[in-house]
DNA sequence: TGAATATTTTACAATATGTAGAATATAATA
DNA sequence: TATTATATTCTACATATTGTAAAATATTCA
């Protein structure tokens, strides 16, 4: 339990871009690399040819807090957000549940596509792969 | 050109649900079995508990065909509807275009949680794999 | 031509996201 | 404390996507 955020997932996007509006997304890099902040603290942080409004900031800064992906404390007086998980976790759970959603669909194409992306993109990886699956198919008795 | 099809995908849905609406869906489903439709053959193949009028259909098929999805041609007097890929292709459509915005996204992540699921949900396909990996492997100087 | 059927137009609802004004609350300071 | 500055909430509008259908229009068939 907790780990229940909701995403969308555009793949004609790129990067955080996939699962996150413009302005969540530069909230969300805001918060990511300032670490607690307040909304005053979050605008700042907007690349400079940003210009919006502070409650248009706080509303949508809300909005990921009700869907999880921030988190809201009162330090003392003021609110304070921060970001419920690290951009390394966020990838990690929007990848695993985006491969086992795909997978679900059809594990042969995503296995596939999987492997000439790998080769295509990634050829230094295959090496490595070639390990992570060799000590699966030593493990695969287990199951 | 042509494979220009626009979608969302929601991992936590399942199967074409993942892709399509519900209303989608079922004409989608109706079209890839029962090919070549009117929107009459379409309603008719229809869930009989789905209860929907005529329009609706003929307007979400339409919004379908802009889409990408659904092709229409005049057969004579009539028009009639068919889908522009199989479910296979779609699925197969789909489940790159996944992997590709996901690896993209991660690789590391899409790497480990695919051989996860496999080695969960696939053990048995860990073997063809490894000689999918193999065969790539010995190709990589190529690039 | 009149009835039946097909197609288009228009419109409304819900949800997600972007946007911000106005109202209200809270804090800072004169 | 009274006034000002700032923060927060409420409300509302815009766009896009999807579901839904009535009404208007066109077409076909008997």
């Amino acid at each position: 339990m907790g780990k229940q955020i909701k995403f969308h997932f555009n793949p004609f996007k790129r990067g955080v871009n996939q699962v996150l509006g413009p302005l969540e997304r530069d909230i969300m890099e805001a918060l990511w690399s300032h670490g607690e902040s307040s909304v005053k603290d979050i605008r700042n942080a907007f690349p400079t040819t940003r210009d919006i409004s502070y409650s248009a900031v706080i509303t949508v800064t809300n909005r990921m807090v009700e869907k999880g992906l921030v988190k809201r404390t009162k330090i003392g007086k003021a609110y304070f957000y921060l970001p419920a998980y690290s951009k390394d976790e966020f990838l990690e759970l929007v990848s695993k549940k985006v491969v086992e959603g795909a997978s679900e669909l059809s594990f042969d194409s995503v296995m596939v596509h999987f492997v000439d992306y790998m080769a295509q993109m990634a050829p230094d990886k295959i090496e490595y792969f070639s390990k992570l699956i060799e000590l699966k198919r030593q493990n695969k008795p287990q199951k």
